[in-house]
DNA sequence: TATGAATGAGAATTCATTCAT
DNA sequence: CATGAATGAATTCTCATTCAT
């Protein structure tokens, strides 16, 4: 049969994009077929080659367009202030919501960078790095105002980097936890670990063993 | 032909290890071939099923092998104190060294558990699980003592770990920052990041800019 | 949508001819896909089947309207004449310039056969015998007359039309020999091989050690 | 089923040779594919590949070998004299017979240049130069004595060589016509192309029209 | 203990072809 | 007349695995 009557180019397209992001973070991208990703999305193998050269290029368009995304987000959302405190309050958020909104391709993101082709690699570690850099400003700022207290921004971009983004590990949708504490939580944890004296404490939030 | 029984064989098995670990922290198990793992020991492909009976056993081997050594490690180093923070400090230090030491293990424990069939799988988280418990534990027990601030142990566990792990991800042992250092530093974020009340500042560990 | 009927769709088709001839000319039948004859031609491969019912089918379309061409223009060419070595000459002459003018178009003809369905094979090898005969006659007569000295005129023809053909692997219309050179000293081997005799030699052509 | 009883590296191989060739000769490089020559062979396709690393290096292979093959046979075989015409015929007499013998070598050769890899190619075509080399030092040597008359060394190389190598496009072992014959009239065709004074005649071998 | 020959299943990818629009 | 979306079959090639030797 030569087309399913109405098929459409574009909607075709996304279907693909999003069965491939699931069935990476699902298998990786490695163990992912594309006889798989083809039977989910309802089209044959041979079709995918339509939206995309390689099974390679694929991922990279993935990551490079969820690391754009992510970018382009963070600038519209960024608070309008220099405080260091309040620009990491509003990063935290951002990340963790974005990373549980959308956990699949932050997670791909995190784990296949091994399986990009070298040009690609660096051109999607570039983008990454960017995303880096808007936390390492912040902590810098924030220890030339004394408001942190960190031997060093880098590293420390690093470790609350990894912090954030490990709830993507554990964190459910539907679990015991709301996304609105889980935000509290991490927003606390970051903050103490970056040595911003602590805001005033609000009932509730602090003390309870779990 | 003579040979010393045994001998052979045994150095044999422990080069396909080493191999292995390398191979799969470099390119992931699922890309890694055991014709490229056959060439790196210097045998032949079918000879490593003498080793392991089929390439995802291998995998659950060395992990299983891996995660069993951490958490005797930790038993034989584990300090003798009910002093949450000085044995979180031990954990801190123990975590870093052995996740800097044994780089490629660590990294492909904490990558590899998606390749693992059901049965190895639960296997290896149960032994995870273990070694998450300690530090659950730690934190639990200094929430309680009032040693910590944390809302949630559990919640700290997962953040904690994900930053430590982290490390493996950008830390060489070559690079500008010594392990001392490096250990120095992480030691202080999660210190911070739990709540512990800061010890007596030494000179020249906080505050600087970089 | 104004068009001039079948303007657009006769230029197309030529197109796609010429195309063709070219793509199979320099990869061969089988290697030539239809996307690159689509591509070079700017259409969509698709629209190839408006002309061709088939691949194969091309192919076949091709090499018969060659075939025809040749015994057309042999028949206007052709000297009114009964003497063999006249028109030997003649067709070594018209044989070396259709050669060289639509060399690819030989050169596919020559190559291809194997390519064709069988039905197909049966037709184009028709025409290529009947081709073949115009030189057989040339030498069964000359034979007979005298003219030319040969065992057999069959086996005469396979090497002479062998050795004419072979130009086209070599000769280059800008190469260091002009086509009239060309014309004359094929025309002195063939005459040559076919033992006939030798015409009052003209100044400079023989002898000439290259 | 790992292995079949008995099989040999060796022989698998020579088996793949042998098949290769025919199919080849029979359908084209492109047309062949690497599952109907395993099952010509009577292995799987993948096994094909522990002998030859690819399709297109199997022909590389392939060929070497025949147009080395050739080369080292006519050092064996060639006549200890200087005289031209000696040589020449010689030359016919190998080539012709080698030609018979090697059919499908030789075709594949002729026909599948255009199929190797631009570095592959460049080899192979290296050592065809070579064995046109052989002719074209003949034919000098010959229009240096006055034993031939030709204008032009290299071209007569061309001319001579695609006649002779045309015989393998319709002679058939057995056929009317038998391999003696055959040679006899095709060292004729050539003496008298190159204008070689013909020796003296003997009965039955020329006037016959057929 | 180790090899080397082979398997068979499946991988990514390509291609001629179809047809609603 | 031409396109663009899709098919389905086939292609080259790879890989884990087996087993007689």
């Amino acid at each position: 049969m030569a087309r399913t009557t109405g098929s459409d180019g574009t909607r075709t397209e996304e279907a693909i994009r999003q069965a491939a992001i699931s069935l990476i973070a699902e298998r990786g991208f490695e163990a992912m077929t594309l006889r798989e990703l083809a039977r989910r999305v309802g089209v044959q193998p041979g079709s995918i080659y339509r939206y995309f050269p390689s099974k390679g290029r694929m991922l990279t368009e993935l990551l490079v367009e969820h690391l754009q995304y992510l970018l382009e987000q963070w600038e519209v959302t960024r608070p309008d202030t220099a405080d260091p405190v309040e620009r990491l309050r509003a990063f935290v958020d951002f990340h963790v919501r974005s990373h549980t909104l959308r956990r699949r391709e932050v997670f791909v993101a995190n784990m296949e960078l091994r399986s990009l082709a070298p040009a690609d690699y660096r051109q999607v570690v570039a983008l990454r790095r960017r995303y880096e850099d808007i936390l390492t400003d912040i902590l810098r700022d924030g220890i030339g105002s004394g408001a942190f207290v960190l031997p060093d921004a880098r590293i420390a971009t690093f470790a609350v980097l990894a912090m954030l983004t490990g709830v993507g590990t554990w964190f459910r949708e539907n679990g015991r936890l709301g996304k609105r504490e889980l935000i509290e939580q991490y927003t606390q944890l970051v903050m103490q670990c970056v040595g911003a004296a602590p805001p005033k404490p609000r009932e509730g939030t602090r003390g309870r063993v779990n």
